[in-house]
DNA sequence: CGATACATGTAACCGGTTACATGATTTT
DNA sequence: AAAATCATGTAACCGGTTACATGTATCG
């Protein structure tokens, strides 16, 4: 297992993968075309990172030769690869999270799908929910008392306001999305 | 003038110095005890960051020996820097900025104040409200249609959801912050 | 006086960006 | 056949992270 600390990137790609076997090329495409840009990026960052994660042995690369001359790399999880997904799955929103690394929660989330319980994925998505309301109060306290918005210039004022409201719609996103996962559950119940 | 392309480490560094000299131990402080938190960081970005500005004579260091044995490097704008720093604070949000630089736009906001007209603040929120609709118009026809829903997982629907969302809370934010705006514009003309 | 916090850095490592290279396949 | 596009990379550069180094003021 090792010291699995992976990039985000990273953790995009195993996730990415885990999907299905997939080339670079593959994943390049995924990741020029949907809202994953976020994370990469340009050829130069993808193939590195995915034999980097070959030589760690989290990956393994399949050479199809079948229908072209150059072979292209067709890359799937090994079974280390599907433990380290499984266990940055597991891992909950930090504090730390919130403020710096993009996007690394929702990217979480949604890998979680079919490689997490329901009730996993619940829990992650409270244990993120009391985060950001702790966050949010932290930040309320310390910078909305009168005295301090009296002294802070109004870009200052609508900035920070821009922060937390976009907090507070994530608390709202969260609360609809344990909402349907629910309701999905009920519904696969009543079909039993 | 040379190629300014900064980092948006950088453009912060700039725009807090902007707002008075300070030494690298201040900014360090308020980097670590304000939502500017998300840009940066340690002290070993913060020094190299603070010496490659003065080295581009974006900055300049006074040294301060009035109380201290130790010397502290005091740093305030050069006319460069300021010119630098208006010039950035003058480009307006791009898509690929909603996508990837992670908060340039809002601290380009927030350093507006009192460097940049009313009329232009105004201007840039709009520009930028216009690109957000534009980028949500374009996620939701491309993936918000039924076909595309009917096939993809509800974690993928959830996250993409989670986005748009985002993008659209900053819509209501920028509209809010039109309107303040607007309001301490209207407040200003009245006490003539 | 010793310990802790203040204050300013430096150096190694590493990953992402940019730009280029190369060959294969498809289009004009 | 030439041009464009597909597909897979490589190499240089550069900035951020981590961890360490060092010295100064402050507090018990």
């Amino acid at each position: 297992m090792a010291k699995s600390e992976l990039t985000t990137l990273e953790y995009a790609l195993l996730g990415l993968v885990s999907t299905g076997p997939m080339s670079g090329y593959d994943v390049h495409k995924v990741f020029a075309t949907t809202p994953l840009a976020h994370f990469s990026s340009s050829p130069g960052a993808i193939y590195p990172a995915l034999r980097r994660l070959e030589r760690r042995g989290l990956l393994q690369a399949a050479l199809d030769r079948t229908t072209e001359t150059r072979p292209r790399r067709v890359f799937s999880l090994t079974p280390d690869g599907e433990a380290a997904l499984d266990i940055w799955l597991r891992q909950s929103v930090t504090r730390e999270e919130l403020v710096s690394t993009t996007g690394a929660s929702i990217l979480r989330f949604s890998l979680m799908g079919g490689r997490l319980s329901d009730t996993e994925v619940v829990a992650y998505l409270q244990g993120w929910r009391a985060e950001l309301e702790a966050y949010v109060a932290e930040l309320r306290a310390r910078w909305t008392t009168t005295e301090a918005q009296a002294q802070m210039p109004l870009h200052a004022k609508l900035a920070l306001e821009n922060g937390l409201q976009g907090f507070e719609g994530e608390v709202r996103w969260i609360d609809d999305a344990i909402e349907q996962l629910r309701r999905r559950g009920r519904k696969a119940q009543a079909r039993r």
